[in-house]
DNA sequence: TGTTAGCACTCGATAATGTAGAGTGCTAAC
DNA sequence: GTTAGCACTCTACATTATCGAGTGCTAACA
């Protein structure tokens, strides 16, 4: 049994019903809805073989049909049309580039959250291999230096440093002399044995600094820097068959501690250009299998590239999603390739 | 009529009794459970007195008797006494004060959580009217400059300027000079028009330069510093008071929004010494009129102060969340005073 | 005057029962 | 191949009954 042009319709009927309602859909709903003009009993026999072919699934036996994963696979794959007309709802929404990243990415998975009333969570830019553009220490005080690395992308990490002992302008001229030249240009991930201890022999008795400012260095290609940011968990309560039973519970655990979010999201970093839709246990989360989880990755230029998500229920109204995420991409790939003359990046930090 | 020592033990006993199992305390139990050899008829009567006097409340009328919120406040007011003995759950963590703060922030209100099983956060520590210490602007490439402000504390921002024509060495250092003297020193609210003007004059050609600089201080006195870390949102699922009705979603909300914690922190940062209890209505939080909140300061020293906290159930173990709150506060003054010898704080930015 | 036993009463929680409606599968007829 | 008709299934919802915990009140007691 094959899956011929009027099962076919059928099965874009019955998804795109319940994708509305989220309520089982009945052979009496199909018949009077479309245009096949037949009889609920034909739709019935033909919704039997749907079943058999695993398109869609009877959550009891008097109950109307709901689609399964494969069906709302099928869906996502061959009938799902983007609706390219309706991004009126992201228009309005334009990415403030003045402002911090942090808080740029943090109002991005809000307006997303907002306009598509699903769960959503935006990783922060990273840079494969990112290379060292500048270093320097600077004197704070008598007892505390200052240093500051910035990486491709402006990635800027800094660092303070306290002295046992006081140090002479001339030696901390020195010291950045010697960090610039062997460090620049070079990534983290390449800055070798020979180089390191090339580096602390020239630095004499200043090791320790040279020391600390290359942990500094080391910090920045752990992973650790993958901020996960996460908007609009309490979306989750719209959807009862994500809102029942300790189903919410898990779920939000997961949207709040992003360590499984920031782990599937690095593990499915490789394939860039497209945007994924993970329907059910396809992600391997395994809190998110009552989920679908569709991510885009958007590239500021300069190769920093981050992800944007949104998790919602299997039901989720695909269309809407890709078109969203298509426009937050498109804006983010702007943002940063266009505004040259605009300085970002504002950060602090307490000690 | 009064609360005499019956009362007040019969009192003592009903919050305890509820503390412990959640549900409302009858008349039987208390006789049973107390060393006051009295009939549940008579406890019935003074249990009568007790709610006539507004300490407790029945749910229902045939249900036992619960504290309101009078009786929780004469509870921790004067009956609860601090188990300083059994902090052997908190004394296993030991803050690594090597890491950067924000993970920190992050790592005690994840522990927090984890030991009391309630909702917890913390503010960043920050330091009012926090005067500059340090200000450099640094060549980053033929198009771009990198500030770097230090506020006491050290508290670092950096700024990327984009240039639109190159900046000779010279200038630079001119800049530098000018900046450092005019600002350092000075706490951003200090800075008045009068040393903008002069500052703007003096630096001629590059005003917009400085403007950059200024704008990036200005920053740093927004409020918008005040970061808020929470952990522990979804051990509210554990309160079934908590977790009924559409309660959760709201109480998540805040948790996750953390816009309404943060305007609470910074109402109630006054009084610092003391650990303070809300119950209920007493924090100015809507959504939080079901549930106990309570903050204690820390000090970091150098002026540089936060808050942490706990979100719960009115029925919370006021006690051990006391003594736990006390810990932290012990452990976060420690981390700063004595560590002198090491750095922290690396902080990464993308643009 | 304070304390207690006894009893009727209230109310929530739970289970049992009944009913209505939606939807199916099957069969026989078109 | 399509359809009408019918028996059947199952859920959702409302109704009712039952149980137990707990109270308030009264009358008796020390």
């Amino acid at each position: 049994m094959e899956l011929d042009e009027r099962k076919i319709k059928i099965l874009d009927t019955i998804i795109r019903t319940y994708l509305e309602t989220g309520e089982p859909v009945g052979s009496r709903t199909i018949s009077k809805y479309t245009d096949l003009n037949l009889s609920s009993a034909t739709i019935r026999n033909e919704m039997s073989d749907l079943e058999d072919l695993g398109y869609i699934i009877q959550p009891h036996a008097s109950a109307g049909r709901i689609p399964s994963d494969k069906g709302y696979r099928f869906y996502v794959d061959h009938l799902m049309t983007e609706k390219d007309k309706e991004i009126s709802d992201m228009k309005d929404f334009v990415i403030e580039h003045t402002e911090r990243m942090e808080s740029v990415l943090k109002q991005v998975a809000q307006m997303l959250a907002q306009t598509t009333n699903y769960a959503t969570m935006i990783t922060s830019p990273v840079k494969k291999n990112n290379a060292i553009k500048f270093v320097q220490i600077s004197k704070l005080d008598e007892e505390q230096l200052l240093a500051v690395v910035v990486l491709g992308g402006n990635v800027v990490k800094n660092k303070v440093i306290n002295l046992t002992e006081p140090m002479d302008n001339e030696t901390l001229m020195k010291l950045n002399f010697l960090l610039n030249n062997s460090l620049n240009g070079k990534a983290p991930m390449d800055i070798s044995l020979g180089i390191i201890s090339g580096l602390k022999e020239q630095a004499g008795e200043h090791v320790d600094i040279v020391s600390v400012v290359l942990d500094a260095i080391a910090e920045t290609i752990t992973q650790e820097d993958l901020e996960v940011y996460t908007s609009g968990a309490t979306n989750i309560f719209k959807y009862p068959e994500l809102s029942s039973s300790e189903n919410v519970s898990n779920l939000i655990y997961a949207l709040e501690e992003k360590k499984e979010l920031a782990e599937f999201v690095s593990e499915n970093a490789d394939s860039d250009e497209e945007i994924k839709v993970y329907i059910g246990d396809e992600s391997d989360i395994k809190t998110m299998k009552d989920c679908s989880v569709v991510t885009a990755t958007y590239d500021l230029g300069e190769g920093m590239k981050g992800t944007v998500g949104i998790i919602g229920p299997k039901r989720m109204d695909y269309e809407k999603v890709l078109t969203n995420l298509k426009e937050i991409k498109k804006q983010m790939n702007g943002l940063f390739n266009n505004t040259k003359t605009k300085g970002i990046e504002v950060k602090s930090d307490g000690e």
